[in-house]
This record gives structure tokens, C-alpha cells and sequence, in this order.
DNA sequence: ATTGTATATCGTAAATATACGATGAATATT
DNA sequence: AATATTCATCGTATATTTACGATATACAAT
């Protein structure tokens, strides 16, 4: 972003922004699907799977982890993501509205 | 972005993502919600109704017609914005495909 | 205690995004 | 023709994003 308005608009809109930014990256969807393929879930797997560096991953994860898209459980030296459902759900639900809301727009000329 | 390597990943999440960034500002789908609810859909109307110069909204405009979820008619002076419904189920279809794939994910732990 | 494994974070470079004023282009109106 | 209206684009400043190497942290194993 930058100089950023982004504050005065209105909070469903800017949450719905919020979620589209963490799913604003190739490498971000990518990650979000090996978590549902996976069921052991360390971030050394996901680096072995993507073209990044494990800083760039690690990077991304906490991207997806501080929007609320994933979760992250600390185990000693390990780490174990996984896919936040609830809110994958809400995320779901909000896209859905917006592009229901948006679809049968009227064509204009 | 940055020094990306966003080529290095399979077309659909690099399509998505693309779509997933045009909607990741409260601007933009802010707009998107003004061009559904007008049946005129100037550019001008839509800077009323923004805390956001005209500069600034012709650029979201364009950022949005560069993804394909809007369409602009060029009218004289004026240019006629409106949804591109036909794109706009595209993109729903792509982001309802990839939570429903995700939602399910088995939790970590 | 030392070593190895797995991650997170720091520092940094380069590209992009956001925002706006100023200006240009295209047409209507006078 | 001159003026007003509407919008796009240019130039520019600042912030954020992306990426990586290097380092720090946390624990498990030896």
C-alpha cells in the first residue's frame, strides 16, 4: 500500500480488503492448499514445495496467520499450520455476499 | 510487489491472486458496490462518493478494468463505468472452488 | 555441553501500490 | 473560436511488498 486512505471506508469493506490481500499471492494459495492436502503440516514442507526461500515462506505464513486464514501451533523447534476453517468460512461467506451483491449488476449503454 | 516470483506458479493461483489483489483495497470494492447500485456509472459520481481524489479513482477504475471486473465506455467526455457480470461469475466461481477445496482441511493437532 | 534441526526475525534491496496536483485530451456548449 | 466539463495520464513522494542471506531462538539428540 502507501499514503493510505484505507481507514475511511467502512469496515466490511475493509475486512473483505483485508482477506483479498492475504490471498493477493500465488505463493499464499499455494500454501493454503498444501495445508489441506497435508496432514502434517511443518513449514520445512511447504518450502520443499515452493520455488521460495524458507524467510520468503516463513514470511508468507505469517501473512496468512495474522489475517486469521491459518493457524500456527508452536511444538519445540517445529511449527504446525493448518488451515483456520471457522474463518475460512466467514471469509467464504463474505466473497460470496460481495459477488452476489455485485453480479446482476445492471449493464451500462 | 517486489522482485516477484509469482511466474513460477501454476496459472489458476496466479489468476486468482490477480483478482484477489484488484479487490484488495476498500476503494475498490467500494466502487464495485456503487457501480452495481447506479444505473449511470460516471466517474465523476463515484469521486462523490469517495474520500478519494479523481486522480486516485481513475487509477483504482483502471486497475479494476485491467483484471476484467469492470468495463469502461468511452462517451465523449465522459466514460461510462459499469460490472462485468460475465467476469464477475468467473471470479466467484474461482474463489467459492478454492474455499470449499480449503475449508474441509483436516486440522493440525 | 555440544551439535543438529526447524523456524522466526532482522536487515536490506528492489519493485509496486497509493495518493495527489498538474496537465493533456476529447467533446459538448456558448 | 472560446470555454466548460469530464476524464486519463504524467510526475512525484512515501509506504508497503517481496525476496533473500544471515542470525537468533528453541528444543532434541548425542
Amino acid at each position: 500500500m502507501a499514503v493510505t486512505k484505507a481507514d475511511q471506508f467502512n469496515t466490511v469493506d475493509i475486512q473483505l480488503a483485508e482477506i483479498a490481500k492475504a490471498l493477493a499471492h500465488p505463493a499464499r494459495i499455494r500454501i493454503l492448499k498444501i495445508l489441506t492436502d497435508m496432514n502434517v503440516c511443518m513449514c520445512g514442507d511447504i518450502v520443499d514445495q515452493l520455488p521460495l526461500s524458507q524467510a520468503t515462506v516463513s514470511q508468507h505464513l505469517k501473512e496468512l496467520k495474522r489475517v486469521g486464514l491459518i493457524q500456527g501451533n508452536v511444538e519445540g523447534p517445529k511449527t504446525c499450520y493448518c488451515v483456520n476453517s471457522t474463518f475460512i468460512s466467514l471469509a467464504r461467506k463474505q466473497f460470496s455476499d460481495l459477488f452476489s451483491m455485485v453480479c446482476c449488476g445492471t449493464v451500462c449503454k
